[in-house]
Parts: C-alpha cells; sequence; structure tokens
DNA sequence: TTTAGTATTATACATTTGTCTAAAATAAAA
DNA sequence: TTTTATTTTAGACAAATGTATAATACTAAA
C-alpha cells in the first residue's frame, strides 16, 4: 500500500523524477536544497526516509551516495489525487471543479483546454 | 492567512459543517468520535486545538461546552483545493484532470456532466 | 602516507499530530 | 448538603516531521 509523504519529502521525490537519475546529493541542492536553505545533511536525512520507505533506492560508490526512483511519479500523483478528492471532495469531481471555479483557479481558457481533452478522449 | 488543518481536525470541521450549531461533543462523538474509536478527551483535545487555531469559537455554559463555527466550510475548501493544486499539479489543471481519469476517478458520465457545468458557466 | 577537502553517518532536538489517563468541576438526585 | 453521574481540564506521551551539529569515512593531493 502506497503511503503519503510528508511534504518535504514530496518536494525531494519531485526533483528526484525531473532528473535523469542517479541522482546525487548535489542534484538536489542545486534544484532546491539551496533556494530552500536546507543544509546538506538534512537533505540525506529525507532521501535515506524515502529509501526507508520504499521510495528510492541507494548505492554508494566511493564517498558519493547515489539514488534512484522506485516510485512512479504517475503512480504516486494518481494515489495522492485520489486521496485528496475523497478526503476533502467526498469523491465528487464536481465539488472539486465548482471549489476550483469559485476560487478563481479555473479560467475559461482552461475550460476550453479541458473540453478538448475530453472531446479527445471520447 | 489560513492554515492548513491536520488530517483529524479537519474531520471535526467536516462534522461541525455538517452539523446546526451550536455544537456538542455529544454530537461529535455520535457523528464520527465513535466510529473511529475516540475516547471523549480526545475530542475535546482536538476541538480546544481548532479553537486556538480560530476555526472555532467556544461558550461555556453549566458544565457543557458548545462550539461554533468561524471559517467557512467554502473558503477553507478553496484553500485547500488551491493548495493541492499547486503543490501537486503545478497548477495545472489538466494534470490533475488527466490524473483523474488515468486513475479511473472519472468517468465519461461525471465528464458530461462538466461539460454542462462549463456551459451554463459560460 | 599524511593532510586536506568533501561527502556521509549518527545522533539529536524542537514541533506538530494523534491519543489518552487521571484529576477536577458542576449539575442533578438523594 | 452529600453523593453520583456527567463533562471538562490538565498534563502526558509516543510517533512523525522538519532541521541540524558533530563525528566519521574516503579520495586525492602533497
Amino acid at each position: 500500500m502506497m503511503k503519503k509523504l510528508p511534504d518535504t519529502e514530496f518536494e525531494l521525490m519531485r526533483v528526484v523524477w525531473e532528473n535523469e537519475p542517479p541522482i546525487t546529493t548535489n542534484i538536489i541542492m542545486q534544484a532546491i536544497g539551496n533556494e530552500k536553505g536546507w543544509k546538506v545533511p538534512t537533505v540525506l536525512t529525507l532521501m535515506n526516509r524515502l529509501v526507508k520507505k520504499g521510495f528510492l533506492k541507494t548505492e554508494k560508490n566511493g564517498k558519493e551516495r547515489t539514488f534512484f526512483p522506485l516510485i512512479d511519479r504517475e503512480d504516486y500523483l494518481k494515489f495522492e489525487t485520489n486521496h485528496f478528492l475523497k478526503f476533502y471532495h467526498e469523491n465528487s469531481f464536481l465539488s472539486l471543479v465548482s471549489t476550483l471555479y469559485d476560487g478563481e483557479k479555473l479560467n475559461e481558457d482552461e475550460l476550453q483546454e479541458l473540453m478538448k481533452l475530453i472531446e479527445k478522449k471520447e
């Protein structure tokens, strides 16, 4: 069973998925660590937690450690999105869309795009 | 600034919103506490945390304490949904819809309903 | 083969979250 | 006005999360 990741761990996975493995600590630091003001050991702690949770595997060559994703971005996104829909919108897609629309996060253009998508799938 | 609630606190707010205030501990226990196997003091602790966070106000009459919502369900939902869209889908509504579709959480009928909704809004 | 420099590990610690036990308050019944 | 029943409060504690310091490992240059 897939488990929801804490925010920081998800943010690391995002970087992992965006980059070509093997992933090094440096890649992470470049991509987000510095911006967030994280110290290197902070990142490593988080990476190790992800290993323990089965989201990454890791190898050590010399003094460097590298990481590889074990979980698919799409799979995790599905999980997270389904959970969200259920927990906050009682599985009602309409409720979700209305909320976005009322929050003005959804404009006409996006609705148009969506229409096209729907037509294509049909 | 609105703050994301922990899961259990949100579940209590859900009950608060679903019922006519004043909300009593008993209402909560009936609606979800028992089912979850929560002890009464557990619920009260959570309710007090919600008071501290500004989601509820509370009154004491006699030995009983009652609670009233201060935050609107719609407002919180908007907040939570916008945050979700941004954090997990880089604000792309299309990404969200595709993910649901691929996760089979969205079927043709719902898409049809959505189309109608869109047409109405236009 | 020592020293420096770099990267990792071990450990730790504050906060937040989930949950509760035991103590206290208070209304209603005796 | 004492007892009982009910409800709340105070305080606690483990696990999860966010973040780091100090110690160690390892490579490469001296």
